[in-house]
DNA sequence: ACCGCCGGGTGCC
DNA sequence: ACCGCCGGGTGCC
């Protein structure tokens, strides 16, 4: 008779279903995550053999090798030092011995260090088994911890652990022994090798993917091969049941081979992916493709033609012509729902069918008979709305007029076009049961600055006589019913709606959604942010993310990703951060190459300059960049050595005292100065160039403003020191320097009383921080206006336009400037000599701004044939590709800002050769701004290793050359 | 449960 | 016999 031999723990596998609840503990997991502190910057402090005991009284199984977590028990009634050890899915499967577990709860609840545990030996008997701590945290904490196990007579062992017996050799790196094979391999990558690993990471995963798709037919616009082919792809993501990177199947269970896990369910299968494509190559389009072609079981989205109502009734006006309810107010996004929108629109490119549910009200319908042209040019026809259209489709009320007024028989309409499928509204269902078809419905969730770029790409890239039912979700009149909801192909939403929701018996997250898209998912950064919770925690069988950026500063924002793509195990954020992140980001090879395999598998990349095929995936026409110096008259040269004298002589002088940074927004206010010089001497306004002691309070505080006004104007891209990040909301402190109003005020309120100013460590108060005083942007318009002069650039620029304007009097042109008031400047000669402009700066709102565009845009002859653009004014993704000349008044900081304004012409769908003119005062701190421009591109070592006061640093660097001192 | 620990039974070899 | 030793009962925190 066998004894009652113990089990390998996998045989012990639990017949209790992981995945019942597992909705519920993918909730739980992804709270916790949030809440994993950073591990990259961690150490070591060394290792410790312990002992896990109760195994018999839990279901979790671990595996010989498997990474187990480790979880603080306070509340356990036996002894609240409990420490509990759980496998990758959170299952318990012991406790760690008693006195053990007081020691590691001291070092744990103190947050000393992060204890993790490796389980290398399995176990031999159902009772207990060893494991592996190691024991991580900051370097500065090492010796306490150390000290705190020694006095509960633990020594950490920093040799690494001998295991009898096993032929590994020990590495620092835990976890490493996994690897058991790999020896001697462990030689670190440097932080350069790194950092091109990192950049490099969603390079070249083009590849052979999986061949072609066409698309299905309601699709009109046809696909490039290269949207082919991601369309191709992404159906095998959703339709295949590949496994997730690094699980296997080993007889009759799937292993993960980075953590040991197994499991004998097979691990939620990843149904989508990142499409990372470069901005232009077509992600849009693709998504909605793929929306129509891979519907259930592969079959394309069943859709209902509509009847042949379509005659042509004098269609001289487009589509959507909607009127505008009242009380639909404007801009804003609708984080409670300021305006708009929501309305059922039978997409198509010709004719916009708008059904609306709430109000019964007017409907217009229109039909569009001129059969589809090419888009450009259709989407330029059609956007050439006749004055009687008073609503125009990128204008977010067209939303709420959506929704506003409807017919019965329209809404009777709609319904007919629902292929009702068992659509019976699933909320109970479990989620992904990879079988549940009665998911209809995709759902899109987007900024809100490209919301009405989704509607336009719905309506031009399906068939004519397609309905497809979108919904927008926006807006405080949406319909709210899960039943309608979820009878839709498509409802598009906003990042803020979706996470206003949430919480608050959100709709959104009740459905059991076909497909969620998150569009430009970069946005979903900070997992502590509402907006991820909310992502997260949308119920879907298949994920998309779409990006033209997925890295934007390091693996970390990955996780995010990896998150809502359920990537099992490492949705959890402990198993992202032992397994992937820190590895990777300390350099280990073995740690980089699994994050490489992972983006790997998850991702379909090509950027602008990827071929298929040895041929370029898009031709864009050609882009020339020229410069036009501007020599200064006499009397403007006089006025700007004048002025460059002056400032040297202060910068000359906090240099000496080594004061740049506490006055930094002075030495900014020099460089404005000089720069505005450059552009039109009205530009310089009112200054109170006085910058002595202020007297009163009053005084200080209008002090603070105009440094404050001047930072902000500097166009100098300002961040704030304490999140990185462009400064949002901005403050000023008393000592001048500026954040963001949350960021600073999190500071002040961590460290209390003595709360200092993280850039000079001045005492700060939050009674002390000034902000900008919204009226003032307003009243400056007026003040200049009395008398126009002209400037040298000002007559540089019009001797180009009225050159191009005999040349050919169809060319449009942006004209750029940082300097809104150089824009404001720009439009006296430009009415004076009868051209027809609009302008597009940052004080739009949202419906002004896609009007602007629209018309801009439009190819009718009464079509402005100019755009001010301020160049900051709009996000990535405005597309403006009716122009095909782009003036640069003035050069910016950062040669990227300029290069995403030149982007916005020329781009996909641009059709003429772009020239674009960069403006350059002779002689003048604009040449020097040039010359560092081009430093800054070669070098390259923005991200790593560089910490917040060397970019200061690199910046007085930048000011010296600047001032040539 | 092939250990450790506890506590009762026991007591030269 | 206020010890040691033996062997049965027992067992996470």
């Amino acid at each position: 008779m066998f004894p009652p031999r113990w089990r390998f723990s996998w045989d012990r596998c639990t017949e209790v279903d992981l995945f019942t609840d597992r909705h519920t503990l993918s909730q739980a997991i992804s709270a916790a995550a949030a809440e994993e502190p950073d591990a990259d910057g961690s150490v070591l402090y060394g290792q410790l053999k312990g002992t896990v005991v109760g195994l018999k009284y839990y279901t979790g199984v671990v595996n010989k090798g498997e990474m187990v977590g480790l979880v603080r028990e306070p509340q356990n009634p036996y002894d609240s030092n409990a420490v509990k050890v759980t496998n990758i899915y959170g299952s318990q499967v012991g406790h760690i011995k008693r006195q053990l577990a007081a020691a590691m709860a001291y070092v744990m609840d103190k947050t000393l260090a992060k204890v993790e545990g490796v389980v290398y030996s399995g176990t031999n008997n159902a009772f207990s088994m060893p494991v592996i701590l190691s024991f991580w945290g900051k370097e500065e904490n090492k010796n306490a911890v150390t000290e705190a196990m020694v006095r509960r007579g633990f020594k950490l062992d920093t040799g690494g652990i001998k295991l009898a017996g096993a032929n590994q050799t020990s590495s620092n790196s835990p976890g490493a022994w996994t690897m058991a094979s790999k020896k001697g391999l462990t030689t670190r990558l440097t932080a350069n090798e790194l950092k091109n690993a990192f950049d490099n990471l969603f390079e070249g995963l083009m590849e052979s993917k999986d061949g072609e798709k066409e698309a299905a037919e309601s699709v009109s616009t046809p696909l490039l091969l290269h949207q082919k082919q991601a369309l191709s792809w992404m159906c095998a993501r959703e339709n295949k049941c590949a496994l997730p990177p690094f699980w296997e199947k080993r007889g009759e269970l799937y292993y993960n081979s980075l953590t040991c896990f197994s499991a004998k369910e097979i691990p939620e299968r990843v149904r989508g992916g990142i499409l990372a494509d470069d901005m232009g190559l077509g992600k849009t389009l693709t998504t909605i493709a793929l929306i129509l072609t891979n519907f259930q079981k592969g079959k394309p989205l069943p859709v209902e033609k509509c009847e042949e109502q379509s005659s042509p009734r004098k269609a001289s006006t487009k589509s959507q012509m909607v009127s505008k309810p009242e009380g639909s107010s404007s801009a804003g996004d609708g984080a409670g729902g300021s305006d708009t929108a929501a309305g059922s629109l039978c997409a198509d490119s010709a004719k916009m069918e708008v059904i609306c549910v709430d109000t019964p009200d007017v409907v217009e319908k229109a039909d569009k008979s001129e059969k589809s042209a090419g888009k450009g040019k259709m989407k330029a026809t059609k956007r050439k709305p006749s004055k009687e259209a008073p609503v125009l489709l990128e204008d977010l009320d067209f939303a709420a007029a959506l929704c506003g007024s409807s017919s019965d028989t329209a809404f009777k309409k709609k319904k007919t076009t629902v292929k009702a499928g068992p659509s019976q509204s699933v909320e109970s269902s479990i989620i992904e049961s990879a079988d549940d078809l009665s998911a209809r419905t995709t759902l899109i969730i987007c900024p809100l600055s490209v919301l009405s770029n989704w509607l336009d790409q719905f309506e031009q890239h399906v068939q004519a006589d397609v309905k497809l039912n979108v919904y927008l979700y926006y807006g405080s009149e949406r319909n709210r019913s899960k039943k309608f909801l979820s009878s839709q192909d498509v409802v598009i939403t906003t990042y803020n709606v979706l996470s206003a929701d949430f919480g608050n018996k959100s709709p959104l997250h009740g459905i059991s959604w076909l497909r969620v898209v998150l569009d430009e998912g970069h946005v979903v950064r900070n997992p502590n942010a509402q907006m991820s919770k909310a992502v997260l925690d949308l119920k879907a069988q298949r994920r998309w993310i779409l990006s033209g950026t997925p890295i934007q500063n390091s693996v970390k924002d990955l996780w995010m990703l990896v998150a809502f793509l359920r990537l099992k195990p490492f949705d959890a954020r402990e198993w992202w951060n032992r397994v992937i992140q820190r590895p990777a980001t300390q350099g280990e090879r073995e740690g980089l190459q699994n994050l490489q395999t992972l983006v790997k598998c998850i991702t379909l990349r090509r950027t602008k300059s990827s071929e298929v095929n040895g041929r370029p995936l898009v031709c864009l026409p050609e882009k020339t960049v020229c410069v036009e110096q501007v020599e200064l008259s006499q009397p403007e040269r006089e006025e700007y050595e004048l002025a460059r004298n002056e400032g040297r002589n202060t910068i000359s002088r906090y240099m000496a005292e080594g004061t740049v940074l506490r006055n930094y927004a002075d030495v900014l206010a020099v460089l404005m100065r000089l720069r505005q010089h450059c552009c039109h001497p009205d530009l310089l306004a009112k200054t109170s160039s006085d910058l002595g002691v202020a007297a009163t309070p009053a005084e200080l505080r209008e002090h603070l403003i105009e440094k404050l006004r001047l930072v902000l104007a500097s166009g100098s891209d300002e961040e704030c020191s304490v999140c990185l990040d462009s400064i949002h909301l901005p403050v000023i402190t008393h000592c001048a320097h500026v954040f963001c109003r949350p960021c600073i005020a999190k500071v002040i309120s961590t460290e209390e009383e003595t709360a200092r100013c993280p850039l000079c460590r001045t005492e700060i108060k939050t009674n002390e921080l000034v902000e900008f005083p919204q009226e003032e942007i307003e009243e400056e318009n007026s003040a200049n206006s009395v008398k126009w002069r002209t400037s040298s650039k000002v007559q540089a620029l019009m001797g180009n336009l009225l050159r191009l304007r005999c040349e050919d009097s169809s060319i449009k042109c942006l004209i750029v400037s940082q300097f809104t008031r150089f824009l404001n400047v720009l439009e006296t000669p430009l009415r004076e000599h009868g051209f027809s402009f609009v302008r597009l700066d940052g004080t739009l709102s949202q419906k002004k701004r896609a009007q602007v565009i629209q018309e801009f845009q439009s190819s009718g002859a009464d079509s402005p044939t100019i755009m001010l653009l301020s160049l900051k004014a709009g996000g990535v993704g405005l597309n403006l590709t009716a122009a095909s000349h782009v003036f640069l008044m003035d050069p910016a900081w950062n040669p990227a800002t300029e290069e995403q304004c030149i982007d916005r012409c020329h781009r996909l769908g641009q059709k003429r050769n772009v020239f674009v003119t960069k403006f350059i005062v002779k002689d003048s701190v604009e040449e020097n701004m040039v010359k560092i421009q081009r430093k800054k591109q070669d070098l390259v070592e923005k991200a790593f290793g560089s910490t917040n006061t060397n970019r200061k640093t690199s910046r007085i660097d930048d000011i010296k050359a600047l001032m040539e001192l």
